[in-house]
DNA sequence: ATTCTTAATTTTGAATTCAAAATTAATTTA
DNA sequence: TAAATTAATTTTGAATTCAAAATTAAGAAT
């Protein structure tokens, strides 16, 4: 095999998948707020694109749930109602066990190295009282944990879920005692990857998103107790 | 509340969302064929519509999961692989396990009903070893326990990927014992449903779609054991 | 002044157009 | 004749154009 045949062929990628990423993205940090309009001529001008390759990556990320499209009337950044999550929880949940079950038979050392490593950092950020950065450990350990279960369909659908409830997830700021609940949590996977238990784990992986869920509800009871 | 508000505005929906159900119909009949190219300019000619919505339908079912988009190169309908089943199986299983989970707090008498007489139907069908509509209420069970959950975001994900599975789902002939087997289970879930039992229920389902992966897997093996 | 009606403007949905890439056909060369 | 090169054709990606719908602005009527 020559040197020649390693060469990937460049990222090329077409116009629309490029709009979807950074339209994706811009819902995720906020510039694009929930609920409002997507100003679709305004973002074409500013991202130098037409409206056609536009249209395209709306229409993919409203399929993705991401966005609804009023007919005539354009497209709007959904917006999270408290049955959202009490629809996506349970869900997420299961992914999750599943995720943690597949993990168990597959996880590397490699991986399980990673994982605890991110473990201590998020110790430290705990015990520092370090909100911002321990979320980003949190997060860093799921995704190793989805990763190790190696089902792309899983990964890709978890991801999707998380995306839709973002904002709700990481903004309900937890109670002292709930934050060490979920440190509590994080230790016995840790236990449970270790010895393997994919049943133990897949457990403790539902019931810790089950309470991740509780905090969540109860905070956007308290933002908004019509639940818009 | 005057009988004017009652009327629902026309489903006025938009050529692309048609050509996207249309489009998905085609596939799930197979006049689309698997691995086969979507011919976009014969298709916009014959069903009367411009490129436009047409391209716009192909990348929603691209995010879908039921088309490839091949850089430069058009759409292609996806062929599942056996590594797609070895993935897409265990997600199905933990939605069934969750939708019976949920289904078990919530179904109503009226749902009930209905499942035990699409489980006699299918009995009937059985005894006369008639395999297609066997099939269609065999599907009509789980999509009553699935509506009976109450989970709308699980029922779209689970329909998903039911349909990005379809061919070899329905195509697998199943042995005489594995087809006593099932229909062994279904009374089981039934008898589970009764009693209302969500954790006996989520386990049943989870090992009936686990042996019908089984027997999915083993069908394609013998198809094409390269596993293309 | 406030509501209703009508006209102007903008936005949206979809067809058309155009350039670039890929495919096929034709031609040349060995 | 078979492989390689070039030219013609088709297909694809994306911008532009156009008609219909929705929104806004302006004018008329109460």
């Amino acid at each position: 095999m020559s040197l020649l045949d390693k060469v990937t062929s460049i990222n090329r990628t077409s116009l629309h998948e490029e709009l979807t990423e950074r339209l994706r993205d811009m819902i995720i940090e906020g510039v694009l707020a929930a609920g409002e309009k997507v100003p679709e001529r305004e973002l074409c001008e500013k991202l130098g694109v037409s409206r056609t390759p536009m249209r395209e990556a709306l229409k993919v990320l409203a399929a993705d749930g991401l966005l609804t499209l009023e007919p005539n009337r354009g497209a709007r950044v959904r917006a999270i109602t408290l049955e959202d999550l009490e629809e996506v929880f349970p869900l997420m949940a299961a992914f999750e066990a599943l995720a943690g079950e597949l993990a168990c038979n597959k996880i590397t050392d490699k991986q399980l190295t990673e994982l605890k490593k991110a473990h201590s950092q998020m110790l430290r950020c705990f015990h520092a009282q370090d909100m911002t950065p321990y979320f980003k450990h949190n997060q860093r350990i799921h995704e190793i944990i989805l990763e190790a279960a190696g089902n792309k369909t899983l990964k890709t659908l978890y991801q999707s879920l998380s995306l839709r409830i973002r904002s709700a997830r990481y903004q309900a700021n937890m109670s002292p005692e709930r934050w060490q609940q979920a440190v509590d949590e994080h230790e016995e996977i840790l236990v449970a990857l270790d010895r393997r238990d994919g049943k133990a784990l897949g457990e403790i992986l539902k019931r810790h998103l089950e309470n991740k869920s509780a905090t969540v509800r109860q905070w956007m009871k308290t933002q908004n107790p019509t639940h818009s």
